[in-house]
RNA sequence: GCGCCCGUAGCUCAGUCGGAUAGAGCAUCAGCCUUCUAAGCUGAGGGUCGCUGGUUCGAUUCCAGCCGGGCGCACCA
């Protein structure tokens, strides 16, 4: 529907300059806005005012020139208004309201759908926790965060896919082993003191009893050293395969994953700085090798190369970040926790330094969640390894109301997640709100069905009959839906559509609460209050018009990678 | 100290490529089930959009400076 109306007013401005009534050189961006106020018409448009000084009119003279242009205005809209300042406001016709409902019976799950990205490729990185132990709430954010992200710009064309980085190498995983060494050893009795840096953790433990049949069976033949090497690759498994089990019970598959010990071992990361190096974009100072960050804006140059000989983590990251760019994606998009955010500038200046724009590279920062329950906020301690999984999470309330809880706020701020709340089965619970809105639907599927009232062939329904306000109303906001859709994938902003899908739910159930969808059932007198007549063609039309809203609630959940229960 | 993010109703937060009387949920108060799921709906109260300046016909939105909160400033990951 926007896009209908932009083009007449972009057909009315240029007509208008061709006649020589308007002379600005470049049109402002038109942007089209449904307005506050139901006075102000469906659709308003503010381009009249931007256009003044350019113009060197009144506000009100151009919008007036602008409707004396407009084609097919008879066609299009019931109302052209120009008000105050020099708004213009639209009020579409109502056929062509109604026409979106055929559009989205038609489109089905594609409805919303866009090619805006137009096959272009984007990996989306995310969660890449350490395998070092079980995924903790945060990275269940992160995790909604980076599907979300990846399903909404897959919806609008773009040819998105996901990949988890394995922190596999280097001191997290020598200290993994370490740790589970020593609880290995205790469980044979032994009496050791645990290492001060080391992993403290319960799990550890449980770990190192789930492996000690196997230690046990070489732990003869193998010195200390080797049965810790041991213990640290049983360990890696063992974790990173509690790590895919977790984020497959949130029903989160990656499409790759990507092992940073593998650099390590086909010598990408000497290769990739050596590249650096050949320009001139490595530089050797107090015995360290410096990656030149501060050619690119970054603050200061970085270490990959300690004294020691031994790489940083800077160094595997530039190897990643090099093989990413070189698969050829048009878009990178790392998701990060949002203490990581000082380490941006140095991620841009790796891709430039590889002769890419730095806009090839993306962060998403995703804010601390703060746990509740019942209001009161539930301690973590990273350091005594006591802290809330995410498993414990999902278990507790769920997959689907931690997807919602994690989707709700904008990702750079902080999130209050009340699990107490999150449980909860009613309409305190935005989850369970949207969820019952398309449950309520199905329902009346199902009693439809029993009444022997037939699901209504959309050719064959006459919608001319939805006027009426709410009717008008809520197609107007399934309307709204491709552009929601739209600018939460280009904003990389999941949250969007959380928010709209609740205003959605709000607006099917207060319709719900005021009219009759189904005529009574046979044996219920009509109440008096029943003003409205339901003849048949708008009990037809009424359920293409609920067949619409549960398809656009289904669209918007599964974007989200959220079920649309059929029953609750 | 420098950098990034945040500051909107009692609470949790939307909104802001500059627009017309600033929104939602929770909480509070008052109502609505003999009907298609009350996991629902209706109504009421509640605001100097952190402060001060600037740009503009117009600023919650942009700019500058302050104040408050979070995070980051390693040859750690």
């Amino acid at each position: 529907m926007q896009t209908k109306v932009t083009t007449a007013l972009l057909t009315a401005l240029n007509g208008a300059k061709q006649k020589g009534q308007l002379k600005t050189p470049a049109w402002p961006t038109l942007s089209l806005d449904a307005p506050k106020r139901p006075e102000w018409g469906d659709l308003a448009s503010t381009v009249a005012m931007s256009m003044a000084s350019s113009e060197q009119k009144s506000p009100q003279d151009i919008a007036q020139i602008i409707v004396d242009n407009l084609p097919e205005r008879d066609q299009l809209f019931d109302r052209v208004e120009i008000v105050r300042p020099g708004f213009l406001n639209f009020t579409v016709k109502p056929a062509l309201w109604q026409e979106v409902l055929r559009e989205i019976d038609s489109q089905g799950l594609r409805y919303g759908h866009a090619d805006v990205g137009s096959g272009r490729r984007v990996l989306v990185e995310y969660v890449s926790a350490n395998p070092t132990g079980p995924l903790h709430v945060g990275h269940g954010r992160g995790a909604a965060v980076g599907q979300a992200l990846v399903r909404l710009l897959q919806a609008i064309g773009y040819d998105a896919v996901s990949e988890y980085y394995i922190n596999d190498a280097g001191r997290q995983m020598k200290l993994l082993g370490v740790s589970v060494y020593a609880r290995y050893q205790e469980l044979s009795g032994k009496t050791v003191t645990f290492p001060e840096d080391g992993y403290h953790g319960a799990y550890i433990a449980a770990v190192a009893h789930r492996i000690k049949e196997q230690l046990d069976r070489v732990a003869g033949e193998l010195n200390s050293d080797a049965l810790e090497t041991r213990c640290r690759t049983l360990a890696y498994q063992e974790l990173l395969g509690l790590i895919r089990d977790d984020l497959k019970s949130f029903g989160i598959e990656f499409h790759s994953w990507f092992s940073e010990a593998s650099l390590l071992e086909s010598k990408a990361v000497d290769q990739a700085l050596d590249e650096l190096k050949s320009r001139d974009l490595l530089l050797q100072q107090e015995g360290a090798w410096w990656f030149r960050s501060s050619m690119y804006g970054d603050e200061k140059d970085r270490v990959v190369k300690k004294q020691d000989g031994e790489y940083t983590y800077l160094a595997s990251d530039i190897a990643y970040h090099h093989d990413k760019l070189r698969r050829g994606y048009d878009l990178l998009i790392d998701v990060w926790g949002a203490d990581h955010h000082g380490y941006i500038p140095r991620m841009q200046a790796v891709v430039q330094a590889y002769g890419y724009p730095k806009d090839r590279l993306y962060v998403v920062l995703v804010q601390l969640v703060k746990l509740l329950r019942d209001g009161v906020e539930v301690k973590m301690s990273k350091r005594t390894g006591e802290f809330i999984t995410m498993r414990e999470v999902i278990d507790e309330v769920g997959a689907d109301a931690a997807k919602f809880y994690f989707l709700m706020r904008d990702s750079k701020t902080h999130l209050e997640f009340d699990l107490e709340l999150a449980k909860r089965q009613s309409a305190d619970n935005p989850v369970y709100y949207v969820q019952y809105a398309h449950a309520r639907i199905c329902s009346l599927w199902r009693v439809a069905s029993a009444r022997g009232i037939a699901r209504p062939s959309i050719a064959e329904t006459d919608l001319t009959v939805l006027t009426d306000p709410d009717e008008l109303g809520l197609i107007k906001k399934l309307a709204a839906y491709p552009e929601v859709l739209q600018t939460s994938a280009l904003a990389f902003e999941p949250h969007r559509m959380t928010y709209y899908l609740q205003q959605l739910a709000a607006m099917l159930h207060t319709f719900y609460n005021k009219h009759r969808i189904l005529p009574p059932a046979g044996d219920h007198e009509v109440s008096e209050t029943a003003t409205e007549v339901l003849t048949p063609n708008r009990v037809a039309a009424r359920l293409v018009l609920m067949g619409a809203v549960q398809q656009v609630i289904r669209n918007g959940l599964d974007v989200l990678g959220i079920s649309a229960p059929e029953q609750m």
